[in-house]
DNA sequence: GTCGTTGCAAAGCGTTTGCAGCCTA
DNA sequence: TAGGCTGCAAACGCTTTGCAACGAC
């Protein structure tokens, strides 16, 4: 059986409060507000077993660490800031996924993430914008 | 001066002749034919370098090793067989990307990965096709 | 009290880097 | 011949795992 354990909640919480996806290591320092000792590799078996649990889905991007997010209710996709590396869920889907697909093909599922500057940092050209 | 040694050569034919977007280590593998005694980090440095100089493209998948491939003429995407691990390139592009694109967010690139099976391994239902 | 969970440290994996010798131009 | 390139091994960053102590139920 599962258990509710101060890191474990801390670990949802971070997740839950921080309104888009966060990598491990953003995790690990806001969980750290709430369990001082809070080692790393807990972090990472606590994403894994709350993802089990239905509760967190991971988020893979292409050549740099995970994040993680609360298991979304809808079909999304993602908008990664250039500037300041944050990730930003999008609602929606493009069109025209079926006619990509080569004859013979069976397609499953597919990923979309998009690319360049979250509305914080358009509006301030120059510099990195604050995490 | 970037120098054409057996090495980079080897390197750019296995991509040149692949057909599809290749793993560091099937590179290795296959120029190794070539070059027997090989090593990992003249691959590394070698796809690296003809980055650089714009022969080669670095296939970023989330959750897993690069892929290399020659430049592309054409925009494109990829299908990723869940089956046999494979890549394949996909002509064109889907529709609405500026739709999903939220209030203020600036759009400058965006990734798409199909995945399925490829056409030889939705021929054989069970097992994995060969590599 | 049991046994799932934790923190630490070590190991694993893909990738990069330091170095002395090699080989292309 | 010069200096970019190579192979080896060590180092790197992220992630997983082994282990003894801990703590939720």
């Amino acid at each position: 059986m599962v258990r509710a354990t101060q890191q474990r909640k801390a670990i949802h919480k971070s997740l839950a409060t921080s309104g888009r996806p966060l990598s491990v290591d953003e995790i690990l320092r806001s969980a750290r507000a709430e369990v001082p000792g809070l080692g790393i590799a807990t972090v990472y078996r606590g994403l894994k077993s709350l993802q089990e649990e239905g509760e967190v889905v991971q988020v893979g991007l292409p050549g740099q660490p995970s994040r993680w997010e609360i298991a979304p209710e809808a079909h999304h996709h993602h908008f990664l800031c250039n500037t300041c590396d944050r990730l930003f869920e999008v609602p929606g889907c493009p069109e025209g996924l079926d006619n990509l697909v080569p004859r013979g093909y069976v397609l499953a599922e597919h990923e979309l993430l998009l690319r360049g500057q979250c509305d914080t940092c358009a509006r301030k050209p120059s510099g990195k914008s604050g995490r």
